[in-house]
Order: C-alpha cells, then sequence, then structure tokens
DNA sequence: GCCAACGTTGGC
DNA sequence: GCCAACGTTGGC
C-alpha cells in the first residue's frame, strides 16, 4: 500500500535544488533526531512511497516539488561520526538508533506553494503541517491531500 | 529576534 | 514515573 510522505528541509541546509543536482538525484535523507520521525523512516516507509519536499524557515516557507522514496529505512551513518553535527554516542553499528532513507528527485513545482497558500484550502485543514506547533520534520499525507496539492500545483501553472 | 509549542533531560 | 527546566523548531 503506497503511502505519501511531506519532508520538511531548510533550504540553506539542503534545498530540492541541492536534491536535483544529487549524483542520479538521489540522496540520504540523513539527520533525523526525532524518535517519532525515526519509526516511520524505520518501520512505515516502503520505495515506491511519494512525499513532498517542504521548504521551511524561509521567505515563504512552503511546498516546492515532490521525491520518491527509493530505498527503504537503514541505519544513518551520519550519527557514528564524531566529527558530523549529527553525531549521537547513542547510535553505535551493532546498535542503531537512528535511521534514513533514499530519497529521489521527482519534480519541482513552477511555484512554491506557500503555508499561507495550503491554509486557504478548507480541504487541506487537517494536514498536520498545518498544526500549530507541529515541529515533525516528516508527516503522513493522506491521498486526498496529495492529490489536492497536486491539483493547486497544476492549476497555479496555468495563472 | 521574538516567542509558542513541544520533545528531551535529569533530579527526585 | 513525575515534572520543571531547558533546548530546538519554525512561523512571524
Amino acid at each position: 500500500m503506497m503511502r505519501y510522505w511531506l519532508f520538511k528541509s531548510e533550504p540553506t541546509t539542503f534545498s530540492i535544488n541541492d536534491l536535483e543536482h544529487s549524483p542520479n538525484q538521489v540522496t540520504y535523507w540523513n539527520g533525523v533526531r526525532n524518535y517519532q520521525v525515526r519509526n516511520m523512516l524505520r518501520d512505515e516507509m516502503q520505495a515506491g512511497d511519494y512525499a513532498f519536499f517542504y521548504h521551511s524557515n524561509c521567505t515563504p516557507p512552503g511546498i516546492v516539488g515532490t521525491m520518491k522514496i527509493v530505498k527503504t529505512g537503514y541505519p544513518d551513518f551520519t550519527a557514528w561520526d564524531p566529527t558530523s553535527p549529527y553525531f549521537d554516542s547513542k547510535s553505535t553499528a551493532i546498535k542503531p538508533c537512528w535511521f534514513m532513507v533514499d530519497v529521489q528527485f521527482v519534480n519541482k513545482f513552477e511555484q512554491i506553494i506557500s503555508l499561507d497558500a495550503l491554509k486557504t484550502h478548507l480541504s487541506l485543514k487537517n494536514m498536520l503541517i498545518l498544526r500549530p506547533g507541529n515541529r515533525l520534520s516528516i508527516t503522513p499525507v493522506t491521498k486526498q491531500e496529495w492529490e489536492i496539492i497536486l491539483t493547486v500545483s497544476a492549476d497555479s501553472k496555468i495563472r
């Protein structure tokens, strides 16, 4: 059963352009250090799932494109590197604590669908990203939400 | 740069 | 296992 997701990233750290220009347009999504999100990466995400790429902490924040999960959860090895900002001594190769998936670029929207724009769609009002105080860097998206947002993106192209 | 929300830590 | 203090996220 295919699922849909939304991945947040600060574009100054890693943007959709960075993904587009990665080798084979694929990258590992490392650095998740939240247990709820870890569980999604480790247990729930499947190859073939689709995800929105969301730019956070920028002007304006919003969804900028889509990507695809191409490798299911495996240990986030950047947690093992003492020189990495993502180092965490809790995690070892024998007993990994943190996980990541590989994602592949699919497309970039011609126009960002800003957080403000998302808020104007009644049918999207239950999106986790719109919930005040939601800080999960990855959230599940329903099939309906996925399709509505793609429609919004196609509409914005015509204008 | 402010601040609300909320996850994590650590003392007890 | 409770909960206050603290740190981080992220919109504004």
